[in-house]
DNA sequence: ATGGTTGCTTAGCAA
């Protein structure tokens, strides 16, 4: 089973390198982020015409989630469902052959002491809460998405640059340490312990030629997926050429 | 401190 995942950066965008890049993979599971259509726009007919089945919690302009898989996804659930009274629409669960698997996007934040930092780590917590309100660690679970933070140093290519940005300030990065502590792995940090895989890099000041990239799209997955998985890597030539993604995917492989 | 780019929407915001 090769799972994926994918800030897409609008899925109308990107709908035909999506449509390409899904035939060169052939992912069974895709998480997307960032597709910026209400679910009335979201390419489903072109999508089934390729082989895969959505679900989607989409919104106009801005954010929007969807998983695609082979098989329909069963028993989808649509945000975070804990009485908060939140517009943005940000995470989409469902269960897909034996998994159930989360496509997760993490606001950005904006700057460090900003309104929009503090919506960031409070919906850190709430996705905690979520995960202990709605799983079990002995349990197969997938968090496949855009966290917008780099959990270690080795995932930033200039670390002390970035320390000062949301994407890697200390206490966006202890807001995750609840989620590893519960019991989910970061599946391809623990098998690159040696860093140096980026999937986002900044469409200004030539970044991604520059190398200077960041890990920020994760794949979290509790013990029964974490010690199945044979390979995870980022597909880093989806973020080559004309008008790519400011994200690469992410893949993991399990047997 | 600012601006660099892209997408959505059409001036300005979000990333």
């Amino acid at each position: 089973m090769k799972l994926a995942s994918w800030n897409v950066n609008s899925v109308r965008a990107r709908q035909e390198r999506l449509c390409a890049w899904l035939a060169e993979r052939q992912p069974d599971v895709l998480c997307l982020q960032e597709t910026k259509v209400t679910d009335d726009d979201f390419p489903f007919t072109e999508l089934a015409r390729r082989g895969y089945v959505a679900v989607a919690h989409g919104q106009r302009t801005y954010n929007g989630v969807a998983i695609l898989a082979r098989e329909a996804p069963s028993e989808v659930q649509r945000g975070l469902e804990d009485g908060v009274d939140d517009p943005q629409h940000r995470l989409i669960a469902a269960r897909v052959g034996g998994v159930r698997v989360a496509s997760v996007y993490v606001p950005n934040g904006g700057e460090v002491d900003s309104d929009k930092y503090a919506y960031k780590l409070a919906w850190l917590a709430r996705l905690r809460a979520w995960v202990e309100r709605t799983a079990r660690p002995d349990e197969p679970l997938v968090l496949a998405g855009d966290f917008n933070v780099a959990p270690r140093p080795c995932d930033v290519a200039y670390p002390e640059a970035w320390e000062s940005s949301v994407l890697f300030h200390p206490t966006a990065r202890a807001a995750l340490e609840p989620l590893f502590a519960w019991g989910l792995a970061d599946v391809l940090a623990d098998k690159t312990p040696e860093g140096g895989v980026y999937s986002w890099w900044d469409y200004r000041q030539l970044a991604f030629p520059r190398g200077d990239g960041l890990r920020i799209d994760l794949v979290l997955a509790t013990a029964p997926v974490a010690s199945r998985c044979t390979r995870a890597w980022v597909d880093r030539d989806a973020r080559k050429g004309k008008l790519p993604s400011d994200h690469a995917p992410v893949i993991i492989e399990l047997s």
